[in-house]
DNA sequence: GGGCATGATTACCG
DNA sequence: CGGTAATCATGCCC
């Protein structure tokens, strides 16, 4: 701003005259009124502006040639300087046009947008917020076959961070010689014509502003190929993909100690995702959904909500086929139970396949027996009946755990509640309630014999 | 390749 | 909105 005047003035006064007292003598005197040869000056000025009209219909050559000429003219400094006093009196009409531009809100989109998504971020950790999200999320490593996944995702956005640097880099450096060269020109053209640091200030912008769109079109078309490869990704989630056994487990663990009312809270979903290692598909879309700042009521059909559907629906269809499952964990999670209560106050772990082992619980004499015993009073294997006892078989092993060794501090509240309470109050219980207490004969057999054959 | 297992989706309900 | 039931679509095993 300050300097503005700087360069017209310096240029003027290159031309030897900062002000009419520096005017060349035969300006002077053509100003100072009509000499003897005004008719030869006329005939200056009138060629001057001839060459310089015509000196489009020039070659470059003899442009510059012609240039050269002009600038060496006797004439070049006076004229110069009135330009600079035209000039003088029309820059302050620019002057107004100078506002800042309020930041772009789509360019700002775009931006929050790759840095939240880890490409225009900085450098660290592989890069992807996303990524850090999934390995925090899958913790100890359960999930093997999601890191496969994940790293390919994580590779191809890495691809596209690494495409984004390059190409920005480029267009920046572009951007700076493309201004330093009109700079330049610039600079050097005021030699020629009155140009103002304002002016070149303004031009600058100009120019900045072009390079800036077609970094937003960078941008854009960055953030295009995040939103695929996203959208690629998350459609991999509508592929079914198995849960690995160590997260079955962990269902299966929660749903048969549970049986009794397996429904588990958003919490306890929450808990068994994270046990479970949630897919990579869930942690995007989690970490997505943080991004836009919408409510997680968006992911209710989690994986582990489906599977719980799933598991519900199909344990209640076909109770004789999920009866070996059913024992197993029922052992499972007595055994679990006392593990918990022989090491203190373990409380509330259902899940916690390791303490129990998978093969070791039917080494627990005590829970080992009583289990044993209780698959005893079934007698037989007939699937339905069988299968309608699998929560009395529960019920009883919780009841003798509880009364032997006071387990039930190792039970979760869900438990505690009596089947038949549960019953009460919907259709869940209606399959695999201990009917036969009622009609131990006919009663399971006749209403699940369809279902499970 | 067929069939079963199983996760996801959809329609519908209370 | 969360549940059930039916169904789809795919993975996996033989």
């Amino acid at each position: 701003m300050d300097e503005q005047p700087r360069l017209m003035h310096s240029h003027a006064g290159v031309g030897g005259m900062a002000g009419h007292p520096g005017l060349p003598q035969h300006m002077q005197e053509s100003a100072g009124g009509g000499g003897a040869d005004g008719d030869g000056r006329k005939q200056d000025i009138g060629d001057i502006l001839q060459q310089i009209m015509t000196i489009t219909d020039q070659s470059l050559d003899e442009a510059q040639a012609r240039k050269h000429a002009l600038n060496c003219h006797r004439m070049k400094p006076a004229l110069f300087n009135v330009l600079c006093e035209i000039k003088e009196k029309t820059v302050l009409s620019i002057r107004g046009s100078q506002e800042e531009e309020p930041p772009d809100p789509q360019l700002m989109r775009l931006d929050n947008m790759l840095l939240a998504e880890g490409v225009s971020g900085p450098e660290k950790g592989g890069g992807s917020a996303a990524a850090a999200a999934a390995a925090a999320a899958s913790g100890g490593g359960i999930g093997a076959d999601n890191s496969t996944e994940h790293s390919d995702y994580r590779a191809k956005l890495s691809q596209i961070r690494q495409i984004y640097h390059t190409e920005l880099e480029k267009y920046e450096q572009a951007c700076n010689e493309f201004t330093t060269h009109v700079m330049n020109l610039l600079r050097e053209q005021s030699r020629t014509r009155p140009i103002s640091p304002k002016e070149i200030e303004r031009m600058v912008g100009i120019i900045h502003r072009k390079f800036s769109s077609i970094q937003m079109q960078l941008k854009q078309s960055t953030c295009e190929a995040v939103m695929i490869l996203r959208s690629r990704f998350l459609d991999a989630r509508r592929k079914r993909r198995n849960f690995n056994k160590q997260a079955t487990e962990i269902l299966n663990e929660y749903f048969y100690s549970h049986l009794s009312n397996p429904y588990p809270s958003e919490e306890a979903k929450e808990e068994l995702a994270k046990k479970c290692a949630i897919t990579v598909a869930q942690v995007i879309t989690t970490h997505q959904l943080k991004l836009s700042g919408k409510k997680t009521s968006l992911l209710t059909p989690t994986p582990v909500s489906n599977w719980f559907g799933n598991k519900r629906i199909r344990y209640k269809k076909n109770i004789g086929k999920f009866q070996e499952e059913a024992n197993m964990y029922a052992a499972r999670t007595a055994v679990t139970a006392a593990n918990a209560s022989s090491h203190g106050s373990q409380a509330n772990s259902p899940s916690t396949p390791n303490s129990a082992g998978s093969g070791a619980s039917f080494n627990m004499s005590n829970s080992g027996d009583l289990f044993m015993s209780v698959q005893s009073l079934n007698g037989d294997y007939q699937g339905a009946q069988v299968g309608a006892n699998v929560q009395s078989q529960v019920d009883t092993l919780r009841h003798v755990i509880s009364q032997t060794g006071g387990y039930s501090e190792a039970l979760t509240a869900s438990q505690m509640y009596s089947p038949q309470g549960i019953n009460a109050n919907g259709g869940w219980q209606d399959a695999p309630t201990p009917s036969s207490v009622t009609s131990p004969t006919e009663g399971p057999g006749s209403v699940h014999s369809d279902t499970s054959n």
